[in-house]
RNA sequence: GCGAGAGUGGCGGAACUGGCAGACGCACUGGAUUUAGGAUCCAGCGCACUUAGUGUGUGGGGGUUCAAAUCCCCCCUCUCGCACCA
């Protein structure tokens, strides 16, 4: 039973202990060698690796191992995702440190990757919660903070009580705690921001220029950044100072306005209804939506609901007296917090003015239609030519636009403006294990940051957080209480530590000098190696990485330390694994355990079938049964080579010039195979029909010299075919074809063989089979020689006795020859 | 609701620029080998029928074309993302 399958274990562990000792994947920079730089997305160090790594990384390894043998001076290292909250719970949970925790899962997580036979530079290994790696996240803190990029707010969090911490909005669950399921309450809170909306311009415009990324992750970049042109326009409010100051992106449909919808939250509310006799109602909406706002589940469908505030403001176009309400449905975070309400032509508006009963004014009529606020059932948003609209009537809305915002522009009551959904990033944690924000708060000083000769501040790991949740920093004086760098006096450390995606959105840079210490980049190897060439990676960090890690490119480049607009050229996010059906998950019981496959097949077949089952960027449904076809593919291979071992060793044996009709056969497919699996791989990265490619030459490779076979193909033939298939599947299972290749007599390993090169001349077939059609339908084929001219073709075609019987009484009205493919007889 | 992507055998998936639909693998069926099982090898395998053949077939309906999985229009379903963004 075991004789006729391949000892992968010991294949494994040989060439993974060669390729450690021997430090073949150890790159450095060479100016005269073209580079590529591959990377994957580095892990999280939750335990042990999923099924979501193994084909995360096997896909990038084959890409690595593709072009190092392709010439490239190939980048490709790991490292660790390792500040995070849930070392925090595990380290409440059993009791240890979130640091033990961390590096024990490391330690474990390094030997599974080893175990699979990944090409990385292990010298490059990078752990985020190592200080040596975070010092230079709190300089380019502090740098930032001295440009104006960094600054503190207050803003209103999600605050659970008895943990005593800042939930974010994911750890919301119907407005409760996820961990103690006690109601989450809003609350305002200090915290530091990063200035990405400074770059959202920056951002959005070099979408276009990301050519190598999905559409789909460009499309959700740009719509999170939002950008959006209107007008800016403020309204006088009747018998009050103040202004009410409006952003809209529709001003065409102005003179349409007939009242004004304010946020819960807006500032002007008090002063508004200062003098209304109702004005305990109106504050006591304001209050009930702004807490409802707090429960609702993003999903839920909310009913327009809105309340009159007593005030008026005035349309300054048409002098109209507009009547201001506070609506649920304005948002403070976006615009002004107040929106001028046309509901002839908009839905949200129309629907409040019909339960409202606020009159209803068309301005934009619609090419071949004539709208009516009497019989419209709901609102016009589309184009049209503007009527009601004053000097601006018979405009089109675009030059309504335009020539309504001027005239705000030109009489100083507004102007066009730009806005973004895009928000600061707010940074602050109110967690332990994470990089220590570096500022301090000094009572006579105020805020400032550390001084850079006192980089790193590192985080106490004498202190291990308890059940309360509450992060130890906060408590721990030997940490917080310190003398302020300016006066001298006593002053207290920021105790918060920074979101761990601030780690992820710069870690691929330091990869290129992972021991660098006179700075976060150093410049010779940063320029060599950047941008990463290929990113592979889940399209769920689609957003929040993938657009904090362009932000922090262009930051640093901006503070010098690097040259690129752009960090990642090429980016391929892969689908998720599933199993019936689901995505897998534990909740579910259909997760499959890497190690119990690699102890069972090996990790040559687990890679195997990882790439043979579906392309990338699709989601891979796992097969049990499919892992087994893909082992016994392997073996298939490997008994091949055993069985003729001897004739393979022969690696004197020279392609005689005289090969029979099965020799000719083979080195045909063989050379084919090349080719198509090298255009497969590069640039499409379309595993499966590669490994498919390979298997049919196998297969061909398995009849030619069967029992059935007449004539066998020449020794040389045989040994150029297996060649062929050790090279063009050594990225893909690298032992179990170094194994082979050495065992096959030769001397160099594939890592250090160039990939093959296909010769056209024997690529080409000598005889094709042509398809005769009679009116578009499959009739007949022809053997033929390539190139013949099209009135033999036809001649040919014509004479077939098949079609013949399809010709007879009827008359020939076309002829159409495809040269090498088919022809086509319409009667 | 808006945006993006996808619908092909029993299953995973192939099919370059419109030109033989279903490569390759899994499952299944038959045969060989074997004491047996396993492993291996050979053959078959979209569906239907009157089965040497013919018809039909890529979510549904229409269209363009000598020719459509592929291009155009309408509809249906699924997945993902955004979701009161003014």
């Amino acid at each position: 039973m075991e004789t006729t399958q391949y000892d992968f274990s010991a294949i494994e562990k040989k060439w993974q202990e060669i390729w450690d000792k021997e430090k073949t994947f150890q790159v450095s920079v060479n100016t005269e060698q073209e580079k590529y730089y591959l990377l994957e997305m580095f892990p999280y160090p939750s335990g042990r690796i999923h099924m979501g790594h193994v084909r995360n990384y096997t896909i990038g390894d084959v890409v690595a191992r593709y072009k190092r043998m392709k010439g490239f001076n190939v980048l490709h290292p790991m490292g660790w995702d390792a500040f995070g909250l849930p070392a925090e719970n595990a380290a409440i949970k059993h009791d240890t440190h979130p640091a033990k925790w961390t590096y024990e899962n490391i330690d474990y997580m390094r030997q599974q990757l080893k175990s699979m036979g990944f090409s990385y530079d292990w010298d490059r290994e990078i752990a985020t919660c190592d200080s040596s790696y975070y010092r230079w996240e709190q300089l380019y803190f502090i740098k930032l903070y001295e440009k104006g990029l960094v600054y503190p707010k207050v803003t209103t969090v999600n605050w659970c009580q008895p943990c005593q911490t800042v939930l974010a909005n994911e750890q919301v669950i119907d407005g409760c705690c996820w961990r103690c399921d006690s109601t989450v309450t809003p609350r305002e809170m200090n915290g530091w921001f990063f200035k990405i909306t400074n770059y959202a311009e920056e951002l959005l415009r070099d979408c276009d220029t990301l050519t190598g990324w999905p559409e789909k992750v460009l499309t959700m970049q740009r719509n999170w950044i939002g950008k959006s042109i209107g007008a800016r326009i403020s309204f006088d409010i009747e018998g009050l100072d103040e202004k009410l100051t409006i952003f809209t992106t529709r001003p065409d449909t102005i003179f349409g306005a007939t009242f004004m919808s304010i946020a819960p939250e807006h500032p002007l509310i008090p002063s508004l209804i200062k003098n209304y006799s109702a004005k305990d109602e109106v504050t006591a909406f304001a209050e009930k939506t702004r807490l409802l706002k707090q429960r609702q589940k993003p999903e839920d469908e909310v009913e327009k609901e809105g309340v009159f505030t007593g005030a008026y403001a005035v349309n300054p176009y048409t002098g109209d007296r507009i009547p201001i309400y506070v609506a649920n449905f304005v948002l403070m975070e976006y615009g002004t917090g107040a929106v001028m309400a046309v509901p002839a032509h908009d839905q949200r508006d129309y629907e409040f003015a019909k339960k409202y009963d606020i009159p209803i004014k068309v301005v934009v009529q619609p090419d071949g239609d004539i709208l009516s606020p009497d019989t419209m059932t709901e609102a016009h948003e589309g184009d049209g030519i503007l009527v009601n609209s004053g000097e601006f009537t018979d405009l089109q809305s675009a030059a309504g636009k335009t020539a309504i915002t001027q005239y705000a522009a030109d009489k100083d009551f507004g102007r066009q403006e730009t806005t973004y959904r895009l928000r600061d990033w707010g940074i602050s944690r109110q967690r332990y294990w994470g990089t220590p924000i570096p500022m301090i708060h000094c009572s006579s000083c105020g805020v400032l940051p550390v001084p850079e000769s006192d980089l790193p501040i590192v985080l106490p790991k004498d202190v291990v957080p308890d059940k309360s949740g509450k992060s130890p920093l906060h408590d721990l004086e030997a940490f917080f209480k310190i003398t302020c760098p300016s006066c001298g006096g006593d002053a207290r450390r920021e105790t918060d530590t920074m979101d761990t995606f601030v780690e992820s959105s710069w870690y691929y840079a330091r990869y290129a000098c992972p021991d660098f210490v006179d700075g976060p980049l150093d410049a010779d190897a940063v320029n060599y190696w950047l941008p990463v060439d290929q990113y592979i990676g889940g399209v769920e960090h689609a957003i929040l990485h993938l657009l904090y890690a362009r932000f922090f490119t262009k930051i640093m480049r901006d503070l010098g330390y690097l040259t690129i607009d752009e960090p990642f050229t090429n980016l391929l996010t892969q689908g998720m694994v599933i199993k019936d059906g689901t995505k897998m998950s534990k909740s579910k019981g259909n997760v499959v355990d890497p190690n119990i496959l690699i102890e069972k097949y090996g990790a040559d077949t687990v890679r195997l079938f990882s790439l043979f089952a579906a392309p990338p960027e699709r989601d891979l449904d796992w097969s049990d049964k499919g892992v087994e076809g893909a082992y016994r593919f392997l073996n298939r291979i490997h008994r091949f080579v055993s069985d003729n071992l001897k004739m393979l060793q022969d690696s004197d044996a020279a392609i005689p010039q005289d090969i029979s009709d099965s020799s000719r056969e083979l080195h045909r497919k063989t050379h084919q195979t090349i080719r198509k699996v090298t255009s497969d791989i590069d640039p499409k990265f379309h595993f499966n029909t590669a490994i498919s490619a390979v298997m049919e030459l196998t297969n061909t490779l398995y009849s030619l010299t069967g029992e059935n076979a007449k004539i066998l193909p020449q020794p040389a033939l045989i040994r150029e075919a297996i060649e062929a298939i050790l090279m063009l599947l050594s990225p893909m299972v690298p032992h179990f074809c170094e194994e082979l290749w050495q065992r096959t007599n030769h001397k160099v390993p594939l890592a250090e063989t160039p990939w093959p090169t296909f010769d056209p001349e024997a690529a080409k077939e000598d005889e094709i089979t042509l398809v005769v059609q009679v009116n578009g339908k499959l009739r007949s084929r022809l053997q033929v020689t390539p190139g013949m001219t099209e009135d033999v073709v036809k001649e040919k075609a014509m004479a077939d006795e098949k079609i013949q019987k399809f010709l007879e009484g009827k008359t020939i009205r076309k002829v159409i020859v495809v040269k090498n493919k088919l022809v086509n007889i319409v009667v």
